[in-house]
DNA sequence: GCGGTGACTGACA
DNA sequence: CTGTCAGCCACCG
């Protein structure tokens, strides 16, 4: 197979295991497919994928926040979904659903802030 | 081939 | 907290 397509497909795959109300980086998705350096790769895989279904709000900054500027139309979009499934979003800042009982945060999202 | 670009990142001020 | 800045790397004109 050729070498572009197994990446693209390594990312998409990465993406497309991310659970509801998970959220990774773009570096975090790059290293699971295998691409340390690849933040700027999986990007362009998501702009480019055509699969309605690929759960592309699921990825955002490394520091927590949404990739597109504030108030534009894809940034609300993304907002949105993160919300519906029980991700807080605010002022930009994206966190996992608090678990004050379990360390699911940190396990997912180890920021140590 | 070459320079510009970006849904990025980590380090530093 | 907010800003720069240098790396980064595939893509595009």
């Amino acid at each position: 197979m050729d070498p572009k397509s197994a990446r693209e497909a390594a990312i998409l795959a990465v993406v497309r295991a991310l659970r509801t109300g998970e959220v990774a980086s773009y570096g975090e998705v790059g290293r699971r497919a295998g691409l340390p350096r690849g933040a700027r790769e999986v990007v362009r895989v998501l702009k480019a994928a055509d699969d309605p279904t690929l759960p592309w709000h699921r990825v955002v900054r490394s520091d927590g926040r949404i990739g597109f500027p504030e108030g534009s139309r894809l940034y609300s979009e993304q907002a949105r979904r993160l919300r519906r499934e029980g991700v807080s979003v605010t002022r930009g800042r994206v966190r996992a659903k608090a678990r004050p009982e379990q360390d699911l945060d940190a396990l997912l999202w180890r920021h140590g802030d």
